[in-house]
DNA sequence: CAGAATCCCAGCAGATACTG
DNA sequence: CAGTATCTGCTGGGATTCTG
């Protein structure tokens, strides 16, 4: 693992850098179905098929592998139960709760803007 | 424009559902480019061409693209100078700049967050 | 029940060339 | 300078089927 390197990837700018490291890691939390996964965990652990009824839209696959995804990061916990049928329950762990945090506010910024910005748009739509 | 429907929109689950509203306006600003463009604006005005240098890797379509989604929900404001050549500069709106403080409020974290991330993600790239 | 494996497609993104 | 127009391809996402 390297402690420093010429480019200093700590500065306020990498993020415009094409090779900033944070890039994939904010396209694991804004990806179509993370935010969806993280808000359904937020009230406490859930098991599998909770979550692909709660999820309105989410097949199997796309549930499997973005908890997979968030699972890899850090920010869920996966948790079997070894009997039959299988029990796996999934739930936050503290930086996925900051995570959630963070993805949840801007979703409550986002509703409760939205009628305005609905309303930008209409007027840029009729504007031409 | 409906005043009101079967079903409510407003409630605290609408984001989970197939058809919420906030989620068009979520993909907007946390597609590929959004974020980039809204945080080099946020220092204040800039040029097409200065946005275009500044973010690494993107090319006039796509900028073009993202500015126009942004200008049409709100977020940014547009405006023209008619000299040759033409002179066109961009800055956020009121509500750009609360969009870019929650989206970089979330950047900032994913940065302090990155290096225990990383080791998350090594773990468990390990573990099979 | 909780997935894995496979196949398939639309749509986003990029490269390139052109224009007021 | 600040864009459009057009073509192309890649891959994220989805439907379906199979399994421990």
């Amino acid at each position: 693992m390297e402690v420093s390197s010429q480019v200093d990837h700590a500065s306020e700018d990498s993020v415009f850098r094409r090779d900033c490291p944070s890039r994939d890691i904010f396209e694991h939390l804004t990806g179509r179905w993370a935010l969806l996964v993280l808000a359904a965990l937020r009230p406490g652990s859930r098991r599998f098929h909770q979550l692909r009824d709660r999820i309105e839209g989410i097949n199997e696959k796309m549930l499997s592998q973005t908890l997979r995804t968030l699972e890899r990061d850090g920010l869920v916990k996966r948790t079997v139960v070894p009997v039959r049928p299988p029990q796996v329950s999934y739930e936050l762990t503290g930086f996925g709760e900051e995570a959630a945090r963070h993805l949840c506010g801007l979703i409550t910024w986002i509703g409760a803007s939205a009628s305005e910005i609905r309303a930008a748009q209409e007027r840029w739509d009729n504007s031409r």
